[in-house]
DNA sequence: GGCCTGTATTCTGTATACAGTATTATAGTG
DNA sequence: CACTATAATACTGTATACAGAATACAGGCC
């Protein structure tokens, strides 16, 4: 927990906006662990800057879920119980649902070869057992994006992100086993198939399945996580 | 635009927490019209605080979707577009089913009871043409809430309370017609009916319909707002 | 020994000050 | 008269200061 908070550092971006992203990749990964409070002037001194960008990114991340305010007693890293992912998963699953039905119906074909671009990519990678898993999952959201973007519903791209970003802590777990891996890239491919011939009730069978595999995955990981933490 | 804004007085909320509901009422009622400008030493002013519970406020009523903010040059009033209000819409609607199917499986019967008592409020209401139309609108979010409660899903409870929130301004519009009334009453009582039956597929046929036929309102108002500015 | 109370300390909530960027107004030039 | 350059202004972004609430700890009391 004294871990090395190191700044994202970018010239011209608002220094909320480093801070924000600082926190935000700490927390994610595990550097600030779920319960530790977050004070203001410790975060503050350790980063450089004064109370306030740190602050308002604070505040943002209270947003995103993964802080939780107490007026008068500051901020704490949230602790997310399997119940609030029942919940995060069941809202995005209806919405992923939502979101492959429109983008079968609006997506322009160009943005399709587009799509299966991100999925060749997606795919690459996960085929080199070396590679970053951080990378991994980031050539999986863009891959998921395009589906996003082809609803042209800006509102439930917004949204759609927010949920994922909840579950963020677990995504790299799952993409440890290469079996898992394998089966992503398939459901990849059909995904774009099922999109290409525009047959919705193809697509929304082909993502209830990959949300329901994700969950199954997410789950087992917590399983063996408590698992350890009970051996050790 | 010179509108007097009153702050929403509480001792022992947070300043950011008054100022937040001040400046959003003012939005949703107009006296801060769309597209005027928000500027932080003016409203601090005019209200009598600082510029900090300002500033949090604004990023709060941006989360909200009420102002859009571009980076240094401050926050403005959004103008909801038609395309906006589609897209809140299309994703409320969507999520809207989800919970009347998961109220059906697991709200209490209990509850069902005290729902019961939510539509009779209402109707008393909807059937006094005296009656304050906002007060009427409460009533009429306060029925929906039991839906949203009724799934177990606090997630899905915030995010539909968001998304209702989007359409403020408009909904005390589409009430003023006494017909309209008239069937949301009708509806409200199927939609108890097919909750206490527990029968998902029925209510969410109601509840579809009872989306659209408010959406329809709502465009309709809006027609008629164009119309009249038109004119004038 | 346990509980209560008073005090010290730490932290948030709010106000204010300062710096630097956008915007607007003004003057000069072709 | 238009158009550019420059200066003034107005605002946000960031830092800092101050006040009061929450917490922790110590000492007294039962």
């Amino acid at each position: 927990m004294a871990g090395e908070l190191k700044m994202e550092m970018n010239e011209f971006l608002p220094l909320r906006e480093v801070v924000f992203n600082t926190l935000r990749s700490a927390i994610l990964r595990g550097t600030l662990a779920p319960g530790e409070r977050l004070m203001e002037l410790t975060l503050a001194d350790r980063l450089g800057v004064s109370r306030t960008p740190v602050r308002e990114a604070i505040r943002m991340l209270e947003h995103e879920g993964l802080v939780i305010m107490r007026p008068r007693r500051g901020a704490q890293v949230a602790n997310i119980t399997v119940q609030e992912l029942n919940d995060v998963l069941e809202v995005r699953k209806s919405l992923e649902i939502l979101a492959i039905e429109k983008a079968c119906e609006r997506m322009p074909s160009a943005d399709m070869d587009e799509m299966e671009r991100a999925a060749a990519a997606f795919e690459e990678l996960a085929a080199d057992d070396s590679s970053d898993l951080t990378a991994l999952a980031e050539s999986d959201e863009a891959f998921h994006d395009f589906i996003y973007r082809g609803t042209g519903n800006q509102r439930l791209i917004r949204v759609l992100a927010n949920l994922r970003e909840q579950m963020y802590r677990f995504r790299v777990e799952y993409l440890k086993d290469e079996d898992i891996r394998k089966d992503l890239t398939a459901e990849h491919r059909a995904i774009l198939e099922a999109v290409r011939k525009r047959s919705a009730a193809e697509a929304v069978a082909l993502i209830s399945k990959h949300i329901d595999n994700q969950q199954k995955a997410i789950y087992d990981s917590i399983q063996n996580a408590d698992k350890e933490a009970t051996r050790s």
